[in-house]
DNA sequence: CTGCATGCAAAAACTTTGCACCGCC
DNA sequence: GGCGGTGCAAAGTTTTTGCATGCAG
């Protein structure tokens, strides 16, 4: 039995306001300054419990932190190359490739995970710089 | 300039020989047997430089460490999410998401990772029991 | 009061890095 | 013999966990 805390309120708000896909670390550095003794620890905790009750999403990009996504609908993300923001897509069902899969596999398909890489449109506009923020 | 050395040698023909996409760790025990003062800085080391020349293929699964894989041909990867096995899937390009992704983005799109989760053949026929071994 | 959640710190898991020495070219 | 590669160990990064205390039910 999962019991009302202040701190996973604080934590499950911010990461719904935000569009930005942040970090744990980010996460923990922002619900601080609300609750100055909160631990990184508790943090970890209520992103993973919040995940795993599916009021938000985990989005593994495989190059640094995990980051988490208010946004549970389905939709893909978008990393740029140049200064690793990650965006919402907002493009077409594509789950016709879990059929793909299934065809060309001997056991079970259940879902996948996808992202695209690429510039985004801030990047483009600056000229690819390095480390230019979006 | 890149400078022959046995210990890469050894890591690449491992990575090429094996189909089950093994650990920087996995790699590291195998070739200790040929190298056995070899370290794992040097493994690590070496699996950047081979997938930086495009000789092998990195795999972030988003759980646990990263995997290498020798085929560096276009294909996807499923994961078991009973025994956490990484398999090949020879299926059809769907390079095509690219282009529904590009319509759906304002910058630019240049790729994407994908990969699929389920169960695979041999832990469906195990019955699905936790911690079997594919 | 009972037990889940927290704060804190230590540790785990994975990867990178500094440095002196080794061995290709 | 010059410079890139290695071995070793230390440190960095991200996440998990053990334990005593706090607070919701």
């Amino acid at each position: 039995m999962i019991k009302y805390s202040r701190q996973r309120e604080c934590i499950r708000d911010f990461i719904l306001c935000r569009k930005d896909h942040p970090t744990a670390e980010t996460v923990y550095m922002n619900v601080q300054k609300l609750f100055p003794n909160i631990s990184l620890g508790t943090v970890y905790r209520n992103l993973t419990l919040l995940a795993d009750l599916g009021e938000i999403q985990k989005i593994s990009i495989g190059i640094g932190a995990d980051r988490f996504d208010g946004n549970t609908a389905p939709h893909y993300h978008v990393i740029c190359r140049n200064c690793g923001c990650v965006m919402d897509l907002e493009m077409e069902n594509i789950s016709h490739i879990n059929i793909l899969a299934e065809n060309a596999f001997e056991g079970k398909i259940e879902g996948h995970f996808a992202y695209f890489f690429g510039i985004c449109k801030s990047c483009l506009e600056k000229g690819q710089t390095k480390d230019s923020a979006c």
